[in-house]
DNA sequence: CAACGGTCCTGTAGGC
DNA sequence: TGCCTACAGGACCGTT
């Protein structure tokens, strides 16, 4: 479910909460989730970094450490984290859907647990040598919100684009963060249908379609991510986004422009959400 | 080679 | 109430 406004929301919190810390202990409760490297290799490498800092790649939670890798994590859908004062040792008891947990020893603060959770076991969490960091950084596309999205590069990138335009948007190569939800709701704001092709928008569709891309995720980054049932931030809050959707999961109710009701479609095996009066 | 379908998992909502 | 199916924010991988 995390897309680009969560992963912000995340990094922001986890850099607020442990950069400068060191990483005191290292507990890998599912193998899976540092594939492919092995459990071992993982915590032998990891154990007693320096936290430089934490931000975000597109929805990739991406810290650097002191010996210049990447800690990175991959939360796709349910994956999550959060940060409590370490306490008094509590007997073990069944966490259900725990993956990884980290003492983190911050600078000058108090101690605390950064825990790793994901219901559905797809997140992935690597350490990643610098040059093989640039590969993935090089491997997805433009940030949406940076000055080097422009309406220009965005029409150079559409041209000749043969899919609907909400699935050009989730193409992670292309523009970094993007997800279902925030495409969907592009598209609505946008006034573009999302079976529309990538390649048959004009000039003018262009420019309303980067401005509705940037608009709802910096608005979304605001209200703190979208919140249906599994995200959280780092302290277990809610986003707020939800009550800002205009068509997302929305269908059968009436279009928030005024005409029309708003109908499900399915692509490429997603649903999409639409106002058939108001998107063309 | 862009685009799409299948797949990895678990939980939940809704129909009957 | 309970069983069964469909679907969920992502993204790799193989095929067309």
């Amino acid at each position: 479910m995390p897309e680009l406004p969560e992963a912000e929301t995340i990094a922001r919190g986890l850099d607020a909460a442990v950069a400068g810390g060191r990483v005191a202990r290292v507990r890998i409760h599912r193998a899976e989730v540092v594939e492919p490297l092995s459990a071992a290799v993982f915590r032998r490498a990891f154990t007693g970094r320096r936290i430089a800092r934490i931000g975000r790649r597109g929805k990739w939670i991406v810290g650097l450490l002191d010996d210049s890798q990447r800690w990175v994590t991959q939360l796709r859908m349910t994956g999550r984290f959060t940060w409590r004062a370490a306490g008094p040792r509590q007997p073990l008891r069944a966490e259900p859907h725990l993956s990884v947990s980290l003492l983190i020893e911050p600078d000058g603060g108090e101690p605390g647990v950064l825990r790793f959770y994901d219901t559905r076991r797809f997140g992935r969490m690597r350490l990643l040598a610098p040059a093989v960091y640039a590969e993935l950084d090089a491997r997805l596309g433009v940030e949406p919100l940076s000055d080097a999205f422009t309406p220009a590069r965005f029409a150079r990138m559409l041209e000749g684009g043969r899919a609907p335009i909400r699935n050009w948007l989730l193409d992670q190569g292309r523009v970094a963060g993007v997800g279902n939800i925030y495409a969907v709701e592009a598209c609505h704001i946008a006034r573009l249908d999302p079976r529309r092709a990538a390649g048959d928008l004009d000039r003018n569709d262009v420019r309303r379609l980067h401005r509705a891309v940037r608009r709802v995720l910096s608005d979304a980054i605001a209200r703190r991510g979208t919140t249906f049932s599994d995200y959280r931030d780092l302290l277990g809050g809610s986003g707020d986004f939800q009550n800002a959707l205009r068509v997302y999961g929305r269908e059968g109710e009436a279009c928030p422009r005024g005409d029309g009701t708003i109908e499900r479609a399915v692509l490429a095996g997603r649903s999409a959400f639409y106002c058939p009066a108001c998107q063309r």
